[in-house]
DNA sequence: CTGATACGTTAGTAAAGGCTAACGTTTTAC
DNA sequence: GTAAAACGTTAGCCTTTACTAACGTATCAG
Protein backbone atom coordinates (compact mmCIF):
# COMPACT_ATOMS: atom_id res chain seq x y z
CA UNK A 1 0.00 0.00 0.00
CA UNK A 2 1.98 3.12 -1.21
CA UNK A 3 -0.52 5.66 0.48
CA UNK A 4 2.06 7.82 2.09
CA UNK A 5 -0.35 9.16 5.01
CA UNK A 6 -1.28 5.46 5.77
CA UNK A 7 2.38 4.46 6.03
CA UNK A 8 3.18 7.26 8.18
CA UNK A 9 0.69 6.49 10.79
CA UNK A 10 1.04 3.26 11.54
CA UNK A 11 2.71 4.07 15.75
CA UNK A 12 5.49 1.75 15.29
CA UNK A 13 6.70 3.80 12.24
CA UNK A 14 5.86 6.62 13.92
CA UNK A 15 7.85 6.58 16.79
CA UNK A 16 10.80 5.10 13.89
CA UNK A 17 10.54 8.36 12.45
CA UNK A 18 11.00 10.45 15.58
CA UNK A 19 13.35 8.41 16.45
CA UNK A 20 15.67 9.14 13.65
CA UNK A 21 14.69 12.96 13.37
CA UNK A 22 17.59 12.91 16.07
CA UNK A 23 19.85 11.75 13.25
CA UNK A 24 21.39 8.66 11.96
CA UNK A 25 20.99 5.64 13.93
CA UNK A 26 21.47 1.64 12.70
CA UNK A 27 18.46 -1.36 12.95
CA UNK A 28 19.36 -2.71 16.11
CA UNK A 29 20.09 0.34 18.00
CA UNK A 30 16.78 1.56 17.02
CA UNK A 31 14.99 -1.59 17.60
CA UNK A 32 16.14 -1.51 21.27
CA UNK A 33 13.54 0.68 21.83
CA UNK A 34 10.93 -1.59 20.97
CA UNK A 35 8.91 -4.43 22.20
CA UNK A 36 9.09 -5.97 19.41
CA UNK A 37 11.90 -8.44 16.88
CA UNK A 38 14.38 -6.58 15.05
CA UNK A 39 12.95 -8.37 12.41
CA UNK A 40 10.11 -6.56 12.62
CA UNK A 41 11.83 -3.41 12.79
CA UNK A 42 13.83 -4.11 10.08
CA UNK A 43 10.41 -4.65 7.44
CA UNK A 44 8.89 -1.25 9.04
CA UNK A 45 12.38 0.32 8.05
CA UNK A 46 12.33 -1.21 4.45
CA UNK A 47 8.51 -0.06 4.25
CA UNK A 48 9.30 3.24 5.19
CA UNK A 49 12.19 3.28 2.57
CA UNK A 50 9.79 2.06 0.04
CA UNK A 51 7.45 5.21 0.04
CA UNK A 52 10.97 7.51 0.11
CA UNK A 53 10.19 8.71 3.73
CA UNK A 54 13.83 7.74 4.66
CA UNK A 55 17.48 6.62 3.02
CA UNK A 56 19.98 4.24 3.74
CA UNK A 57 23.69 4.26 4.02
CA UNK A 58 25.54 1.20 4.92
CA UNK A 59 28.83 1.55 6.92
CA UNK A 60 30.29 -1.97 7.75
CA UNK A 61 28.42 -4.68 8.84
CA UNK A 62 25.38 -1.58 9.77
CA UNK A 63 22.69 -0.13 7.98
CA UNK A 64 22.14 3.51 9.06
CA UNK A 65 18.85 4.91 8.51
CA UNK A 66 18.18 8.54 8.27
CA UNK A 67 15.23 10.22 7.53
CA UNK A 68 14.66 11.62 3.81
CA UNK A 69 13.98 15.09 3.80
CA UNK A 70 12.27 15.39 -0.17
CA UNK A 71 9.65 12.40 1.62
CA UNK A 72 9.41 13.52 4.68
CA UNK A 73 8.38 17.39 2.80
CA UNK A 74 6.14 15.28 0.16
CA UNK A 75 4.61 14.04 3.70
CA UNK A 76 4.03 17.47 5.23
CA UNK A 77 2.66 18.67 1.92
CA UNK A 78 0.19 15.89 1.87
CA UNK A 79 -1.05 16.28 5.53
CA UNK A 80 -1.44 20.49 4.51
CA UNK A 81 -3.52 18.72 1.32
CA UNK A 82 -5.58 16.73 3.78
CA UNK A 83 -6.01 19.74 6.19
CA UNK A 84 -8.11 22.48 4.00
CA UNK A 85 -8.59 25.98 4.73
CA UNK A 86 -12.30 24.55 5.88
CA UNK A 87 -11.12 22.45 8.59
CA UNK A 88 -8.63 25.18 9.78
CA UNK A 89 -11.68 27.78 10.27
CA UNK A 90 -13.81 25.33 12.00
CA UNK A 91 -10.64 24.14 14.46
CA UNK A 92 -10.18 27.65 15.04
CA UNK A 93 -13.48 28.35 15.71
CA UNK A 94 -13.76 25.34 18.69
CA UNK A 95 -10.35 26.47 19.88
CA UNK A 96 -12.07 30.09 20.30
CA UNK A 97 -14.86 28.77 21.67
CA UNK A 98 -13.27 26.12 24.24
CA UNK A 99 -11.45 29.96 25.57
CA UNK A 100 -14.18 31.79 25.62
CA UNK A 101 -17.53 32.02 27.86
CA UNK A 102 -19.47 28.59 26.62
CA UNK A 103 -21.93 31.01 24.29
CA UNK A 104 -22.70 29.89 20.98
CA UNK A 105 -21.53 33.03 18.73
CA UNK A 106 -23.21 33.10 15.44
CA UNK A 107 -25.55 29.60 15.88
CA UNK A 108 -28.72 30.59 18.02
CA UNK A 109 -30.07 27.22 18.29
CA UNK A 110 -33.47 27.44 16.39
CA UNK A 111 -36.13 25.50 18.77
CA UNK B 1 -7.96 0.48 17.67
CA UNK B 2 -8.30 3.87 19.15
CA UNK B 3 -5.17 5.61 17.57
CA UNK B 4 -6.62 8.32 16.41
CA UNK B 5 -4.41 9.37 13.55
CA UNK B 6 -4.56 5.69 12.22
CA UNK B 7 -7.88 5.82 12.02
CA UNK B 8 -7.85 9.82 10.60
CA UNK B 9 -5.36 8.53 7.65
CA UNK B 10 -7.27 5.76 6.10
CA UNK B 11 -8.11 7.31 2.54
CA UNK B 12 -12.52 6.54 2.74
CA UNK B 13 -12.20 8.34 5.96
CA UNK B 14 -10.18 10.80 4.53
CA UNK B 15 -12.64 11.80 1.93
CA UNK B 16 -15.40 11.69 4.88
CA UNK B 17 -14.10 14.22 6.75
CA UNK B 18 -13.11 16.38 3.75
CA UNK B 19 -16.77 15.99 2.75
CA UNK B 20 -17.64 16.46 6.06
CA UNK B 21 -15.95 19.74 5.86
CA UNK B 22 -18.60 21.11 3.78
CA UNK B 23 -21.14 20.63 6.36
CA UNK B 24 -23.93 18.20 7.61
CA UNK B 25 -24.77 15.44 5.43
CA UNK B 26 -26.63 12.16 5.33
CA UNK B 27 -25.59 8.68 5.27
CA UNK B 28 -26.58 7.92 2.11
CA UNK B 29 -25.45 11.92 0.50
CA UNK B 30 -22.39 10.77 1.58
CA UNK B 31 -21.96 7.12 0.42
CA UNK B 32 -23.08 8.80 -3.04
CA UNK B 33 -19.44 9.77 -3.74
CA UNK B 34 -17.71 6.25 -2.75
CA UNK B 35 -18.04 2.96 -4.43
CA UNK B 36 -18.32 1.21 -1.73
CA UNK B 37 -21.79 -0.04 -0.15
CA UNK B 38 -23.84 2.24 2.38
CA UNK B 39 -23.12 -0.39 5.04
CA UNK B 40 -19.53 0.54 4.78
CA UNK B 41 -19.57 4.12 4.85
CA UNK B 42 -21.61 3.51 8.19
CA UNK B 43 -19.58 1.45 9.74
CA UNK B 44 -16.72 4.35 8.81
CA UNK B 45 -18.50 7.10 10.36
CA UNK B 46 -18.90 4.83 13.59
CA UNK B 47 -15.88 4.32 13.97
CA UNK B 48 -15.25 8.30 13.10
CA UNK B 49 -17.49 8.97 15.96
CA UNK B 50 -16.18 6.41 18.16
CA UNK B 51 -12.80 8.43 18.22
CA UNK B 52 -14.74 11.79 18.29
CA UNK B 53 -13.91 13.20 15.03
CA UNK B 54 -17.46 13.17 13.93
CA UNK B 55 -20.97 13.83 15.37
CA UNK B 56 -24.63 12.86 14.76
CA UNK B 57 -28.13 14.32 15.03
CA UNK B 58 -31.23 12.45 14.25
CA UNK B 59 -33.64 14.55 11.66
CA UNK B 60 -36.22 12.46 10.84
CA UNK B 61 -35.35 9.41 9.28
CA UNK B 62 -31.98 10.81 8.31
CA UNK B 63 -28.81 10.87 10.53
CA UNK B 64 -27.09 13.98 9.97
CA UNK B 65 -23.03 13.62 10.18
CA UNK B 66 -20.96 16.84 10.79
CA UNK B 67 -17.56 16.89 11.98
CA UNK B 68 -16.51 17.52 15.51
CA UNK B 69 -14.97 20.52 16.24
CA UNK B 70 -13.52 19.42 19.58
CA UNK B 71 -12.13 15.97 17.93
CA UNK B 72 -10.67 17.62 15.12
CA UNK B 73 -8.87 19.92 17.37
CA UNK B 74 -7.31 16.64 19.04
CA UNK B 75 -6.24 15.63 15.97
CA UNK B 76 -4.80 18.58 14.71
CA UNK B 77 -2.36 18.41 18.40
CA UNK B 78 -1.91 15.26 17.39
CA UNK B 79 0.00 16.12 14.47
CA UNK B 80 1.35 18.67 16.00
CA UNK B 81 2.92 16.56 18.48
CA UNK B 82 4.62 14.19 15.71
CA UNK B 83 5.51 16.96 13.80
CA UNK B 84 8.20 18.35 15.96
CA UNK B 85 10.81 20.76 15.73
CA UNK B 86 13.50 18.90 14.38
CA UNK B 87 11.20 17.25 11.91
CA UNK B 88 10.34 20.80 10.65
CA UNK B 89 13.76 22.23 10.75
CA UNK B 90 14.64 18.81 8.79
CA UNK B 91 11.98 19.68 6.23
CA UNK B 92 12.66 23.10 5.78
CA UNK B 93 16.31 22.87 5.20
CA UNK B 94 15.57 20.26 2.27
CA UNK B 95 13.08 22.80 0.49
CA UNK B 96 15.61 25.49 0.52
CA UNK B 97 18.26 22.86 -0.90
CA UNK B 98 15.69 21.78 -3.54
CA UNK B 99 15.29 25.74 -4.82
CA UNK B 100 18.64 26.38 -4.86
CA UNK B 101 21.53 25.06 -6.64
CA UNK B 102 22.01 21.17 -5.60
CA UNK B 103 25.01 21.84 -4.46
CA UNK B 104 25.63 19.97 -0.73
CA UNK B 105 26.25 22.83 2.07
CA UNK B 106 28.51 21.20 4.93
CA UNK B 107 28.51 17.57 3.86
CA UNK B 108 31.91 16.93 2.02
CA UNK B 109 31.66 13.50 0.41
CA UNK B 110 34.40 11.47 1.78
CA UNK B 111 36.14 9.11 -0.20
C1' DC C 1 40.49 -20.29 8.65
C1' DT C 2 36.41 -19.88 12.70
C1' DG C 3 33.11 -17.51 15.04
C1' DA C 4 30.31 -13.56 16.07
C1' DT C 5 27.76 -9.47 14.64
C1' DA C 6 24.41 -6.89 11.79
C1' DC C 7 21.60 -7.13 8.62
C1' DG C 8 17.94 -8.68 4.88
C1' DT C 9 14.86 -12.41 3.48
C1' DT C 10 11.56 -15.88 3.62
C1' DA C 11 7.82 -18.78 5.35
C1' DG C 12 4.28 -19.29 8.03
C1' DT C 13 0.87 -17.69 11.53
C1' DA C 14 -2.42 -14.92 13.78
C1' DA C 15 -5.01 -11.00 13.92
C1' DA C 16 -7.02 -6.87 12.10
C1' DG C 17 -9.43 -4.34 8.62
C1' DG C 18 -12.62 -3.42 5.05
C1' DC C 19 -16.15 -5.19 2.61
C1' DT C 20 -20.90 -7.28 1.13
C1' DA C 21 -25.31 -9.28 2.06
C1' DA C 22 -29.08 -9.93 4.82
C1' DC C 23 -31.90 -8.50 8.51
C1' DG C 24 -34.23 -5.37 12.15
C1' DT C 25 -35.93 -0.82 13.57
C1' DT C 26 -37.73 3.66 13.17
C1' DT C 27 -39.77 7.19 10.45
C1' DT C 28 -42.47 9.03 6.64
C1' DA C 29 -45.96 8.60 2.95
C1' DC C 30 -50.06 6.58 1.38
C1' DG D 1 -53.11 -0.52 8.28
C1' DT D 2 -49.01 -1.30 4.16
C1' DA D 3 -44.94 0.04 1.82
C1' DA D 4 -40.77 2.33 1.30
C1' DA D 5 -36.85 4.97 2.82
C1' DA D 6 -32.78 5.64 5.92
C1' DC D 7 -30.15 3.78 9.10
C1' DG D 8 -27.62 0.54 12.34
C1' DT D 9 -26.21 -4.23 13.16
C1' DT D 10 -24.52 -8.66 12.46
C1' DA D 11 -22.23 -12.59 10.19
C1' DG D 12 -19.15 -14.13 7.22
C1' DC D 13 -15.54 -13.58 3.79
C1' DC D 14 -11.27 -12.19 2.11
C1' DT D 15 -7.29 -9.47 1.93
C1' DT D 16 -3.80 -7.15 4.22
C1' DT D 17 -0.82 -6.47 7.95
C1' DA D 18 2.27 -7.17 11.77
C1' DC D 19 4.80 -10.42 13.80
C1' DT D 20 8.15 -14.42 15.02
C1' DA D 21 11.44 -17.89 13.85
C1' DA D 22 14.72 -19.69 11.01
C1' DC D 23 17.96 -19.06 7.52
C1' DG D 24 21.44 -16.74 4.27
C1' DT D 25 24.94 -13.24 3.42
C1' DA D 26 28.39 -9.81 4.22
C1' DT D 27 31.63 -7.78 7.49
C1' DC D 28 34.87 -7.66 11.28
C1' DA D 29 37.87 -9.93 15.09
C1' DG D 30 40.88 -13.46 16.30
Amino acid sequence: MPDLLEVAAEPNRRKLLQLLAAGERSVTSLADHFSVSRSAISQHLLLLADVGLVEVRRDGRNRLYRLSPGGMARLREQVAVFWTQELDLLVADAEALARSTPRPSRLTDPD
